[in-house]
DNA sequence: ATACATTGTTTACACATGTAATCGAACGAG
DNA sequence: CTCGTTCGATTACATGTGTAAACAATGTAT
């Protein structure tokens, strides 16, 4: 199963506020996004297809939830653009993105730290 | 531009040769990949037409070189996978990246190293 | 009852992508 | 010269994705 681009903004928004009916997600990404929507009913549809999202009967209206964790989720995709865009080579990656990433100082310090714990 | 899944390969492997002819591609590709001549032929095509790599004649065969800088299209990439999976909060998505990554401690020198750099 | 609005399903279309065969031109060997 | 091989371009097909309209069923208001 694989999300596609535009799925995965209705994803992050359902993991945030499931379970959820589509009326209120339709109003929430119609504000972020220029999508009609029928556009994203379809997205909803083909998620429920896919497994990746649930539908329950709440008289006429679904209320949605995932099917999937955002955890597993953001390390398949996580661990397949690694690969993807670095050959699999971690390292480089993370130096890379650490690199062009603008951090507080407290998002650094929470690195090192995370680093530090790894080094034992 | 866009460069899908299966192109990145076929990209890294030239980043890492150019200027290379499609012959060498090939040979390389078909060790790794199960890929037909003809799969890779067409991806070489459809990359010059997208402007991410050029050809050049080299009597009848063509050399191939990349067009775009792999540090951009990296960039790009990552930034637009950061903006997609984690919408858009990149500290918590570079924890994420570096608990699940197996580091060498030189590795991790490295990435402190960095940091700290950073916090100046 | 009828008309309208709402909701999910189905249908539609264009393009991108994965995979590869086929075709036409150029080259080399006999 | 002919034939076979090689090389890039063109064609092919299936699937996925982005975007959205159209449709059918259900609910509400008059």
């Amino acid at each position: 199963m694989q999300i596609s681009d535009a799925e995965w903004t209705v994803m992050n928004l359902i993991w945030e506020s499931q379970p959820t009916a589509a009326s209120d997600v339709i109003e929430q990404l119609a504000e972020t996004h220029a999508w009609s929507a029928a556009t994203i009913k379809t997205m909803l549809h083909r998620l429920v297809r896919k497994g990746a999202l649930s539908a329950t009967s709440s008289g006429r209206k679904y209320i949605y939830s995932c099917r999937v964790k955002r955890a597993d989720c953001v390390l398949h995709a996580s661990r397949s653009f690694l690969d993807r865009v670095f050959g699999g080579d971690t390292a480089p990656a993370l130096l890379h993105l650490v690199e062009s990433s603008k951090l507080t100082a407290d998002q650094i310090d929470e690195l090192k730290k995370l680093l530090d714990s790894m080094e034992r």
